[in-house]
DNA sequence: GATCATAGTCGTCTTCCTGACGATAAACAC
DNA sequence: GTGTTTATCGTCAGGAAGACGACTATGATC
């Protein structure tokens, strides 16, 4: 192809950062992985890399998302056809300040994946390079300015402008599950009403009332189908499992509380 | 600063793209700027232009914004103190597919732009380079079809992939006006219930009951405050004219009417 | 085996929101 | 004045959601 004037404009490095999302334990967590090299050499970053020359940014991030969890990354437009393994992946937003990476200037197109419990991290197996970590505990009670600040914090506080990232990549994630199924994407194939529920309340971070979701997750046509069994695998009473509907839009929404 | 080893990692060149919406008379349009060179030479286009080499994307975006309209944008984050002639912007989505352009990689950071009706389109004041379409003019009934196929479509087409990046901010636009009171960003500075409603419907497509209207926007809090006068500029009874209030998230949410 | 703790499921009641729509008010055109 | 247009207030029925009581079915404990 005929190029641009090369003077005309700034080459850029690009890469993708991935905000992965799980549910474990009843806590919201993230993948995050330890730097190996300068800078914030050490610390805990958002697993990412550059883009490759004839890559779509989505696929760099499926890519990426394989390489860091394994996870098969299946297409938003279409619902996973056997949910073996699979995770929601999004594109978030792109960061691009001058100076957020020191070495040059570099734009990130973050993702957001959110995915079940099930996978261990495995980043070359070794379990000091990658970690599910609690949001709560990355980003504090108060997000926002816990996010501003970061950038300067502790050994704690996630490389680059990571932190940003991650409350923008959750914040996404607390909002879309109100309005979409999204939810069922950090839930195991099949899953009872009960572990539905209990996603909503990790990431929300909130109580709700069993009665009340049942007849609300129930009763939105489209959202859950019967699977057929029982299970008690949480104790007490055998519970339904469904399947993740067709719907993708909730119509009426789920109410987050609030407060 | 130490720069990555070169061979690391391909370039690219980023640019900003513009989704500029504004309602004239009872339709949603955008605005558009007739190519001067290749490829896509004398088509429609959205305005747009490459990041500068120490420029944050948020600002490229304003940058832009003000050469092809003169609006001057306000933070989203802080309402605007006069908004005399300013326009909402935000980041909407990057568009990075190999191919969207022709002679080299290139991606994009569109943002979203919503402006009130004064301005006329000035792109060195030639009325033939920039215009104002409505928005179902270019993408058709059909926007989701429309946008996918607009690549290879005729001399209507918008260039590159901006079909599709006009559908997706145009979605974003009217989905944010059912939970945010962005709506108010079409409105110049004070405005009627009867025009806040004209918006709705041109954004939406739709008919809305005035008198259910009327009660909801002004029992929203937050919403509106009344500016203290009247005008008859739409005939017919004086309305109470009203400011945009300081609540920037509807609790309740406007809601959409189904088909 | 009786009892208890746990979790799931079904109802009821009250309150609030919405859509449909009647009625009134204040301007302008003729 | 009459008609037209737009704004604004009010009423009513239906539906959704929060609070919460009641019952069911399992495993754990005594």
């Amino acid at each position: 192809m005929p190029p641009y004037d090369p003077s005309a404009f700034p080459p850029f490095a690009v890469t993708v950062d991935l905000v992965v999302l799980t549910v474990r334990r009843h806590a919201l967590c993230t993948l995050v992985v330890r730097r190996g090299e300068s800078p914030y050499q050490g610390r805990w970053a958002l697993p990412g890399g550059f883009v490759r020359a004839e890559e779509d940014l989505g696929a760099a991030a499926a890519r990426e998302l394989v390489e860091e969890t394994g996870l098969c990354a299946y297409d938003p437009a279409s619902p996973p056809p056997v949910p073996s393994n699979g995770a929601h992946l999004e594109q978030l937003a792109t960061y691009g300040a001058p100076d957020r990476d020191p070495r040059m200037r570099v734009v990130s197109v973050a993702h957001l994946a959110l995915a079940p419990d099930l996978p261990a991290p495995r980043a070359g197996g070794d379990a000091n390079s990658a970690r599910w970590a609690p949001v709560e505990e990355i980003l504090g009670k108060d997000e926002a300015a816990v996010a501003a600040a970061a950038e300067d914090g502790g050994p704690e506080a996630l490389a680059f402008d990571h932190a940003r990232i991650l409350a923008d990549g959750v914040e996404r994630a607390r909002s879309k599950i109100e309005y979409s199924s999204l939810a069922t994407a950090f839930c195991p194939p099949e899953f009872t009403v009960g572990e539905l529920r209990r996603v909503y309340e990790a990431v929300w971070g909130v109580s709700l009332d069993p009665r009340n979701f049942h007849r609300k997750v129930t009763g939105t046509p489209g959202f859950l189908v019967p699977a057929g069994g029982t299970t008690t695998r949480q104790g007490g009473r055998p519970a339904q499992l469904f399947r993740a509907g067709g719907a993708t839009l909730l119509n009426p929404p789920m109410l987050r509380p609030e407060v």
